[in-house]
RNA sequence: GGCCCCAUCGUUCAGUGGUUAGGACACCGGCCUUUCACGCCGGCGACACGGGUUCAAAUCCCGUUGGGGUCACCA
């Protein structure tokens, strides 16, 4: 059995948006599942549009996806030999022609066969048989030519077989005589894309529904060449809820990969929903916490046919992007092992410059640190809620929001309630989830005051926040000193 | 316009001749909780339309409509 390769070829012209990571991640799926290896390729023979940034943002989206790569990236630029070669002979074997049908002459040609409603608006095939003399005549005239690929005619068609689509014929007389190098001698996708395939021996290639229709092309360019043809599986596009294809222009950084980083998404989290996105086992399942537990069930026969539907509203407060990828998100926060789930929390501690060592080194902080995210995390959708929602769990430094601050205000008692629990829980020992109930319950019984107030101004003294753990919870991972001395901050006139 | 693809709740994924058309997200109720979330219970909500075929159609066929792809010296 040979070796399974599959390849990940994107074009540098942009960043690295949710369709391609979605493409790279079921090629690195498929690769991973059947022991294969993946190639990376960046496809930069687009000289206006490539640029080095965005080689670079690409491949940093991958590592951050965890997706990594067997071969590369190789760039395809650098191959040129290969796609000349490979023109060469088609030429000289008489696959391909020269054609010296300027710009504006072919773009005259087709808008007049628009004009005339004409159906087929290809090439038509003005220089396919040109006599030597002819071709002298437009070399010496020196004229610039392009290679095109000399198409088969007649009844016939192209057939191959798609692991999504099925079954895919067309028909000779849809296939015009294509270009395949340009006049700069620089050859076209639809060729050096075939060639590097071959020298890289891809064996299944999984891409982007869009290059459906240029794959009959690109089998015709293999069988003059003599060359296997590859397996075929295309998948169908993400659209935005309006059913347009998505886009930076359009979309801006919420199909971005780095936008989910930046929102604090876990990354194999995200992956888990872009693997959703237009795939099933036929299962319920939707939570895969590792990647081992999606490699073991993906197959590309699993791709949906139609296209999926990335389902974000612009400017909604509550959801910065599609819903359940959010839920996906929550769903592994909670789900994943504690100590794992600890590693990201750090990095998003670190990153807003809150870390503190002795929470990795084992020991009672360690213990505390891991205690206190299983108190917080049911309640979060993302990393970044960790450093707000809950940043008073891990610095003194935070602020009091605006609706907490209200139960702070809501009863001028509050004023001498809050010092007055704050010397209560002080003198408890031990200082633990009974004891402060006790002592908050017993202090309220005594003023005549509702529990709730007390514990709704309590909780946003030490908290910042007016929604959270239960109280309690939230003074026992706070510590008595802690916990006290915030009481006493709250109103520290009174005090 | 030609060619190709697609069509089940708002979104997503099931359901390939006989189902009260299922799950998830979202939304709405209730329970739990003197907060929020989790959890649990319940609700709303779909087979685009029209013809066939069949005892029987979301499932098969044809047409219509709608959406998408593509028709470059981009990839």
């Amino acid at each position: 059995m040979t070796e399974i390769r599959v390849r990940f070829p994107p074009s540098p012209t942009g960043y690295l948006h949710i369709g391609g990571a979605r493409t790279a991640l079921y090629n690195w799926l498929f690769a991973r599942r059947n022991g294969g290896k993946l190639v990376l390729r960046i496809e930069d023979t687009d000289e206006e549009r490539s640029t080095e940034a965005s080689a670079k943002g690409i491949l940093e989206g991958l590592e951050w996806m965890g997706l990594d790569w067997d071969e590369g990236p190789y760039y395809q630029s650098a191959f040129a030999d290969d796609h000349r070669a490979a023109a060469k002979r088609l030429l000289d074997e008489g696959h391909a022609y020269r054609c010296y049908c300027t710009k504006e002459e072919l773009a005259e040609r087709r808008e007049a066969a628009i004009a005339r409603k004409q159906d087929f608006i290809g090439y038509d095939g003005r220089c396919r048989d040109l006599t030597a003399q002819e071709q002298a005549a437009f070399e010496a005239e020196g004229r610039p030519s392009v290679i095109r690929f000399r198409a088969p005619q007649g009844e016939g068609s192209v057939t191959f077989d798609d692991l999504v689509f099925g079954r895919n014929e067309v028909s000779f007389r849809e296939i015009d005589d294509f270009v395949i190098v340009r006049s700069t001698g620089v050859p076209l996708y639809v060729l050096s894309n075939a060639a590097d395939d071959h020298r890289d021996r891809i064996t299944h290639v999984l891409r982007g529904a869009d290059h459906l229709i240029n794959t009959p092309k690109q089998v015709l360019l293999y069988q003059a060449l003599g060359w296997p043809v590859p397996v075929f599986a295309h998948m169908p596009l993400t659209l935005d809820p309006q059913k347009a294809k998505i886009s930076k222009r359009k979309h801006g950084e919420v199909v971005s990969v780095g936008f989910y980083r930046d929102a604090g998404f876990l990354p194999w989290a995200f992956c888990n929903f872009m693997c959703l996105l237009g795939w099933s086992t036929g299962e319920d399942r939707e939570i895969y916490l590792h990647p081992e537990e999606l490699i073991e069930v993906f197959d590309p026969s699993g791709i949906t046919r139609r296209n999926s539907v990335f389902n974000y509203t612009p400017g909604d407060p509550k959801f910065i992007t599609d819903p359940k990828a959010l839920h996906v998100n929550a769903e592994h926060l909670r789900q994943l092992p504690v100590a794992e789930l600890s590693a990201h929390v750090q990095r998003q501690l670190e990153k807003e410059g809150l870390w503190r060592p002795e929470w990795a080194e084992g020991g009672e902080a360690r213990e505390w640190f891991l205690t206190t995210l299983e108190l917080i995390r049911v309640r979060y959708h993302l990393l970044t809620d960790f450093t707000t929602r809950g940043r008073a769990f891990f610095t003194d430094d935070f602020e009091v929001e605006p609706k907490a601050a209200k139960n702070l205000s809501k009863d001028p008692l509050l004023a001498e309630l809050l010092p007055a629990l704050a010397d209560r829980l002080q003198a408890l020992d031990p200082f633990d989830l009974a004891t402060t109930e006790e002592a908050l319950r017993a202090l309220c019984a005594e003023r005549g005051v509702k529990d709730g107030l007390l514990i709704n101004a309590a909780r946003a003294a030490t908290s910042g926040q007016a929604v959270g753990p239960g109280i309690f919870e939230l003074f026992v991972a706070l510590g008595r000193d802690r916990t006290a001395a915030r009481l006493r901050r709250a109103h520290p006139s009174a005090a």
